[in-house]
DNA sequence: AATGGGTACAACCGCTTTCCT
DNA sequence: AAGGAAAGCGGTTGTACCCAT
């Protein structure tokens, strides 16, 4: 049957608001204060749904609200932010007096994310074909949004805290060996997750698991990692993986092994690649990662600088606070620039 | 001037969470 | 405790606008 609509859509008008419904709506939560946003348009006498007078309260029509350009202050604070909240963007605009979420998320979508996709720029042979969604927003001008989708985890996961944190763990800017010969999909389907994984891996073994997580090497749970976590162990952990055997793995029709999470496979999304190629996609649905299998994403000098420093993990510092904030906001300066 | 690609942002959609009875 | 309504939230879409050709 479906979800009930939220509020009867037959003769409401949807789309820009007129300022003589803005002036409207201004006035009665002047005079009847938030809140009531369902009886509000009745009573208000706007042909609006309540949820859509709540949105523009809340996005453009209260007092508090700071309009005009984002400052530079802003912005690095936003960046901050997403390093350290991800696409939170209520709690992000929570600390930016005067902004709204949707302010902020537009913002980051429309400005950072381009900003961050210079962080890794995939050679167009190794860009993958547009999809049938690509393709219709081509044509409608949205290239931006399709390169967002594709880059949208990047600076929320690659973090210098995570960096720190996982420091010890050896598939972190090291060579791993993409499976050589995957697995027939009969015999894959038979193995249990970690065993076949092991055989894959060509027997690279992490140390780093706690005692419970012995024999299940790849897919030590950590519950630091974001579940979003971009960087090839990400295969190995992202979602609920975990060493019960909720990973799948199938071989692809072709020289490439497919690892894919049983929820998302059920919802046809999630679909993980890893070829043995020089360069490896990975592919999730929304996002298409191309990855060195030296550890290294792909960009021009500059940009392997910056970002072969911040995967430096041997932090010579000492100071694991003082390190993160360096690399921090060197980044957020980086990407100011 | 017309056209099309690209951008920015307001608004919408639908799911989740919280609140209230 | 249960269930429905309201509010919150994040992803997505529509479209006005800018700019280059």
């Amino acid at each position: 049957m479906g979800r009930a609509p939220c509020c009867e859509k037959v003769g409401l008008k949807r789309g820009r608001w007129t300022a003589e419904e803005d002036e409207i709506l201004t006035k009665y939560i002047q005079a009847n204060g938030e809140g009531s946003w369902r009886s509000l348009p009745k009573n208000a006498g706007l042909l609006r749904c309540g949820k859509s007078c709540r949105l523009r309260w809340i996005n453009y029509l209260r007092s508090d609200l700071k309009r005009g350009n984002i400052s530079n202050e802003e912005e690095e604070a936003i960046i901050k932010l997403h390093a350290s909240l991800g696409n939170k963007w209520s709690l992000i605009a929570g600390h930016l007096p005067g902004r709204t979420d949707n302010e902020i998320k537009n913002y980051w979508n429309s400005h950072l994310s381009r900003k961050i996709q210079s962080f890794r720029s995939p050679t167009d042979e190794t860009k993958p074909p547009l999809t049938m969604e690509s393709s219709v927003n081509k044509r409608r001008g949205r290239t931006s949004r399709s390169a967002m989708k594709r880059n949208k985890m990047y600076i929320s996961t690659i973090t210098p805290k995570f960096l720190e944190q996982n420091k010890e763990r050896p598939f972190i800017n090291s060579v791993i060996p993409m499976p050589r010969t995957p697995a027939p999909l009969e015999e894959a389907s038979k193995l249990s997750a970690v065993s076949w994984q092991e055989e894959a891996m060509g027997g690279i073994i992490l140390d780093d698991c706690p005692m419970e997580n012995q024999g299940a090497p790849m897919l030590c749970p950590n519950e630091e990692l974001d579940a979003q976590m971009l960087c090839l162990n990400d295969i190995m952990a992202d979602g609920e993986v975990n060493t019960s055997g909720s990973l799948n793995l199938v071989q692809d029709r072709e020289n490439s092994v497919m690892v894919v999470n049983m929820e998302e496979r059920e919802s046809g999304n999630g679909w993980y690649s890893a070829s043995s190629s020089t360069n490896s996609l990975i592919e999730d649905g929304n996002n298409i990662w191309n990855w060195n299998l030296d550890g290294s994403f792909e960009g021009n000098d500059e940009e392997d600088k910056m970002l072969s420093w911040l995967w430096d993990t041997s932090d010579t510092n000492g100071d694991e606070g003082e390190g993160d904030s360096e690399k921090q906001n060197a980044m957020v300066a980086w990407l100011l620039s």
